[in-house]
DNA sequence: CAAGATTGAGAGGTCAATCTTC
DNA sequence: GAAGATTGACCTCTCAATCTTG
C-alpha cells in the first residue's frame, strides 16, 4: 500500500519498480479505510465480549435475525448475508444454540430447510449489547466527524456499491 | 445496526426497544463502510491468493516490510503495525519464511530480538502481487468514486484517527 | 526478574465429502 | 439426482504458559 523509498543502499540492487502506483488520493482513501476499519472493528469486538460474552461474529447474526419481520430466517441466507460459507454459518449457529441465544427449527414445510430464530433471551442480550456497539462506534468514529461528513459517506458508500447502506440482503 | 421493525405480531410481547439508535446518517456511514470494506477485502484476498498464492495477511507483511527503508524490522514492530498478536506474527512470519519470502535474522546486538527481512525473491513476488492489488481496488471501489470523493474519503480518515493516512507505524 | 519470541490449546473460519429430504 | 445442511480435515488467529537472553 505504500509508496517504495528509494533507499540510498551501497549496493547496485537492480530493484523491480512498483507498478501501476496509487495515486496519493486514492493511496489516502484505501489506506486511511483500512487503518480506520481494523481499528473500530477491533475495538468493537473486545469491548462486545468484554461486556457481554460474544464478539461481533455472533452479534452480527443476531442483528441480522432482528432485522426480520418475523425475526427468523433460513439458515442458507443468514449465512449469506453474513458472508459466510455454509460451513461457517453452521458452527456459528451451533454455538449460538448452545449459548441459549437462538434455537433452530426444521421448516415444517420443507424438510430440508432449517429456520433459525432469536429467543426472547437472546432479544434481551443483543438489546443490551447495542447499547455497546453504539457507544464503541461513536467513540471510536462517528463522533469524530460532522453531520456533513457522515452524510457524504453514506452517499459514497451507496455510489460504490449501490444497495450497501440500502439492501437488507447483502453480507455484513 | 439495521432499526428494528415493529412487527405486527398477534401476541403482545413485551420487547425491549432499540436502546440509543443510530441517526439514519450514522446508520449509513457506519454500515455502508462494514458492506464495503468487507466486499473489497474480500474480493481481494481471493484473487491474491488465487494469482499469487497467497492472502491479504501475507502480502500486508510484506507490503510493511517494503516500506522500511532497510526493507527489514523487529518482528514485534511489524506485528504492532500488523495488528496482530506476538504469537500471530510470530506463526504468520514462520509460513512466510518456509515460502521463501523472508528471512529471520537475530538481531546482534540483542540476542533476544529477531529481524524480519524480505528476500529478493519475495521482493519480486510483492511487485507482482501489487499490481493484483492495485487492480482488485480500483475495480471494486476506486473506480467508481471520482476524485473529490478521495480526497474527502481521505481527509475524512485523517480526521477521524490522526494518523490514518500518514502514519508509518501503524497497526495496518 | 523483565523483555522478546515461540509453543500448546482452543476458537472460529474454509473447502470437500457426506447425509437427508425433496 | 439436486438442494440444504452438517461433519471432518485443515488453516490462522488469540490467550496463557514457556523458553531464552539481558
Amino acid at each position: 500500500l505504500p509508496k517504495s523509498s528509494k533507499s540510498p543502499s551501497p549496493t547496485t540492487v537492480d530493484e523491480p519498480p512498483e507498478p501501476e502506483p496509487f495515486t496519493s488520493d486514492e493511496f489516502a482513501a484505501w489506506r486511511g479505510m483500512l487503518r480506520v476499519h481494523s481499528t473500530v472493528f477491533r475495538a468493537l469486538d473486545r469491548q462486545l465480549q468484554a461486556e457481554h460474552g460474544f464478539g461481533v461474529d455472533a452479534y452480527g447474526v443476531m442483528i441480522t435475525l432482528v432485522t426480520s419481520p418475523t425475526r427468523q430466517l433460513p439458515i442458507g441466507s443468514l449465512g449469506e448475508q453474513r458472508n459466510l460459507s455454509p460451513s461457517g454459518i453452521s458452527r456459528s449457529v451451533d454455538r449460538l444454540t448452545r449459548a441459549g441465544l437462538v434455537t433452530r427449527t426444521t421448516n415444517p414445510d420443507d424438510g430440508r430447510s432449517l429456520l433459525v430464530g432469536l429467543t426472547p433471551h437472546g432479544l434481551v442480550r443483543l438489546r443490551e449489547a447495542q447499547v455497546t456497539h453504539h457507544r464503541v462506534v461513536r467513540e471510536t468514529l462517528l463522533a469524530r466527524l460532522d453531520e456533513r461528513d457522515l452524510k457524504r459517506l453514506g452517499r459514497m458508500w451507496e455510489k460504490a456499491m449501490p444497495g450497501a447502506v440500502t439492501s437488507p440482503a447483502w453480507p455484513l
